[in-house]
DNA sequence: TCTTGTCCTGACCATATGGTCAGGTTGAAA
DNA sequence: TTTCAACCTGACCATATGGTCAGGACAAGA
């Protein structure tokens, strides 16, 4: 068994764990400068100099910035999308919609950067991930309409256009990472603390559960744990 | 009266009406060259072409990049500002944030490469209009949250955090814009119809005024205009 | 230990870009 | 008609940037 990838107890073996690091490393230092200066403004040096390691060593592991840009993009879309493995498995609206509200305010939260590439990527025409909106975005945007559409032919929820709704979620979900920065000065300059971002969140899941007619007007917004 | 500039004819004079000409030009070229391709991607040479002018020109107009980017800038959020006129004339919510969001969503479908400018700068950290941000918008924010809260008071509406709403506002509204590219994909590769735009608002606006507990959950929708 | 292919990097290059400027043109005041 | 300041622009420059490459270092299999 000169096999080495596999062996039992998994040492990963210098060269290629240095690779898996140095890789990692270059993507989250990329994310953050794209993020920060857009595609046209971010520069390899910058991404380099940010990740530790010499320009042309960037260049070995990614050939173009295009491409490096294009890996970043495609995590985010990654992570964007399993948001959504919460939606399905929903019994209706409220536990659905609201475990994806949570699930997209956490990776606001969380994947604030991400987050803001994906948005410029979009907003600039999507010149590297058309075929991505065309084709899996697509099919999802029509499964979850669906889904909706089911719960409202249900009588579980009212009469609602299930893509403005889409659209809604997304929009408002995102906006935390996208616009992060003009609510933070709004918020005195300080990020959102913890107690705030519970509001946000218990903030929006209200006022779409009730908007959409899936919860009373007087009924209590169910808490995401207790 | 050698005073040429307040005639009774108001002839403008070639001189002051091609500057008046060119500016526009260059600005409309610009906002347009920003939203597309970013601060950073975008190129003075590709402006000058979009407008029609030598390149050179428009350093005679705009000393830097910058200047002519912090006009594009300025320019947007004077609109953005103007919209929320609507809002303070308003008797309560349902006519308020319903005025609101239809004449956001006008701005959207409107201006959607000013949109994307001024959501490009905030997102990257408001680098030229953070000063902006920290008076004017902060002031209009409190007011209108003000406003919001008396409503909520006056029991026009349910008890919500008047902050989070307004970035609800923003973000719906403002989505149908950044993200238009994304919205058009989905909707076959073909922009939204007169009627699709209208159901964008109406969406929007039931849901959110349900979902404030403005509107009973089976009143009737006002329409903007019949 | 030897060999080999992967990994790493300083130095370098071609190009694109923001910005300048000298010199020409032109509208309009006198 | 004269004058002159505002306006215009082709040619040019300094710099920044994406990308290349030759040659060295080094892990790992034989």
């Amino acid at each position: 068994m000169t096999e080495r990838a596999l062996s039992a107890q998994m040492k990963p073996g210098r060269r290629i764990e240095a690779r898996r690091e140095n890789e990692k490393l270059i993507l989250q230092a990329a994310e953050k400068v794209f993020a920060e200066a857009g595609f046209g403004g971010a520069t390899m040096q910058l991404i380099a100099d940010m990740a530790g390691l010499p320009k042309a060593n960037l260049h070995y592991y990614f050939a173009t910035k295009e491409d490096l840009y294009r890996r970043v993009v495609q995590n985010i879309f990654e992570i964007w999308l399993h948001a959504a493995d919460v939606f399905d498995a929903a019994p209706g609206p409220i536990e659905g919609i609201g475990a994806y509200i949570d699930a997209k305010m956490e990776i606001s939260r969380r994947h604030p950067a991400g987050s803001k590439v994906w948005a410029s990527e979009v907003m600039h025409g999507a010149p590297v991930i058309q075929d991505y909106l065309e084709t899996t975005l697509r099919e999802w945007t029509n499964g979850r309409a669906a889904l909706i559409q089911k719960w409202i032919n249900d009588g579980k929820m009212a009469a609602i256009n299930p893509e403005h709704l889409l659209y809604m979620l997304w929009a408002t979900t995102q906006h935390y990472a996208d616009f992060g920065h003009q609510i933070e000065t709004l918020n005195g300059g300080k990020a959102l603390s913890e107690r705030q971002w519970r509001e946000a969140k218990d903030s929006v899941k209200s006022i779409i559960l009730r908007g959409i007619g899936a919860l009373g007007a007087h009924d209590p917004m169910p808490s995401q744990r207790r």
